[in-house]
DNA sequence: GGATTAGGTAACAGGCTGTAACAGAAAGGC
DNA sequence: GCCTTTCTGTTACAGCCTGTTACCTAATCC
């Protein structure tokens, strides 16, 4: 893929001036635009890979704005906003943005997102399409994501949790990209019902182990699902997708 | 889908103001209007997907309105009264109202009903009109709205309950889109007499249940009516729908 | 090596779901 | 009217799912 082309779209400058420059630095190309006219004016002059979209735009609606887009276009787009409140979010999703961040965000979290998102778009416009017509291939394994079936390199069908699912359905969208335990939960909400992620505990460690137990040849040395100390997982194998 | 877009009929401007701030605040796009005329500009001006009527309008008559609209546009309509009483709610429907809400209504189980009505829209004028023409392939299984006959993949006829009946229209009408149980409950009762739905039991559990004994090859391990644990069930099988 | 920190996981508890059994309601049949 | 059959909601129980906790091991730092 060549360098992805970013439009971050906010009205207020400095905001717009600093999301622009860390998203350059981290390698992106990031274009600013301030309203719904500048999105159009660089959506209609050329290729753009995802749209960063604040949703207090002044006295428009950036809810609005993604949801005529989206309307029109498949081009992805993530969410910004200062309310996180959960009808918000909703309203988000429902709309079609890809994903939903939260103002003030760390920094590597907005990367992670962007990044995750750029993978996803790679192949299709929506997850939700994807796990319905497509099969993922990793290291002997098959998902179809159609029938929510996982077979193992011997044919044997091996039964998730729908939350063991869930985060393999994560880790199939991220190959090889090192995931924080926040960023997991983060997405296991975005394919569930959109809560704020719990601050303690160890629930993603604990599903990790779990489902290190069905897919792994040896969960006590994981091949697949490692273990990336003080970061989080990866997934450190090849996902191969085909239709069907 | 784009953002819904829904009119507001009502002539009491707080109550106006009320219904459509609540219905932004959950993602819709919800336009006020006060009179047939009102209406009749919106409707005229652009893409309506619902509008949510008071039948109480000064010396007007909701019920008379709905009539005359839908005698010339398809656009799903959601009567609303403070009027109860079994006879006006029989006009309502006899009328052509997709729905009928009692005022003072739940909020949630406004947007439950809104949800429902609009879910049911996506794919076609009517669900009455449906059920009379058309015939609905799933998973190779065969129902016959005209006849409310199902056939099974190697032909055999499987006789359902009329609730059973039921919630195989709403699951038809719904595929690969989940509901929750009260979004159920509501349209189960749209189909049939309206009735407030009970705030506890397990009523559509056990509907569910008996449904999947009837059209799962095995319901242990149901392949088309799904479970969404913590959010409800999903019809996750693609659905064709073909006249006759 | 010893101390400290991070990660793995067994055990537990609470919540959710499936379903058998029961009872009241509705619909016929006589 | 009375009985039988069918339908459907309620209840109760069992089992599964999942987050938390606590303890242990492994890695890291000094």
């Amino acid at each position: 893929m060549a360098i992805p082309r970013l439009l971050v779209v906010d009205d207020d400058a400095e905001m717009l001036s600093m999301m622009t420059q860390f998203l350059r630095q981290n390698g992106f190309i990031a274009l600013p635009a301030a309203s719904e006219d500048d999105i159009r004016g660089h959506l209609d002059a050329g290729r753009i890979d995802l749209i960063l979209l604040d949703v207090m735009l002044g006295d428009e609606n950036g809810v609005d704005i993604c949801g005529r887009l989206r309307a029109e276009q498949d081009v992805p787009i993530i969410l910004v906003s200062a309310l996180s409140a959960d009808h918000q979010r909703m309203a988000g999703y429902e709309v079609g943005a890809d994903d939903y961040i939260a103002k003030p965000f760390n920094p590597q979290l907005l990367l992670a997102r962007v990044r995750a998102v750029l993978l996803r778009a790679q192949r299709t416009p929506s997850l939700a399409y994807r796990r319905r017509v497509s099969v993922f291939h990793f290291g002997g394994w098959v998902y179809h994501g159609k029938r929510d079936e996982v077979l193992s390199p011997e044919g044997f069908q091996v039964a998730l949790s729908q939350r063991e699912t869930a985060l393999l359905q994560v880790l199939l969208a991220n190959p090889h990209i090192p995931l924080t335990r926040e960023e997991i939960a983060a997405a296991l909400d975005v394919t569930g019902d959109g809560n704020q992620p719990e601050a303690t505990g160890r629930a993603i460690d604990v599903l990790v182990g779990r489902l290190r137990t069905k897919i792994e040849k040896n969960p006590k040395d994981p091949q697949m699902l490692r273990t990336e100390r003080g970061t989080g997982y990866v997934f450190a194998v090849d996902v191969a997708v085909t239709d069907s």
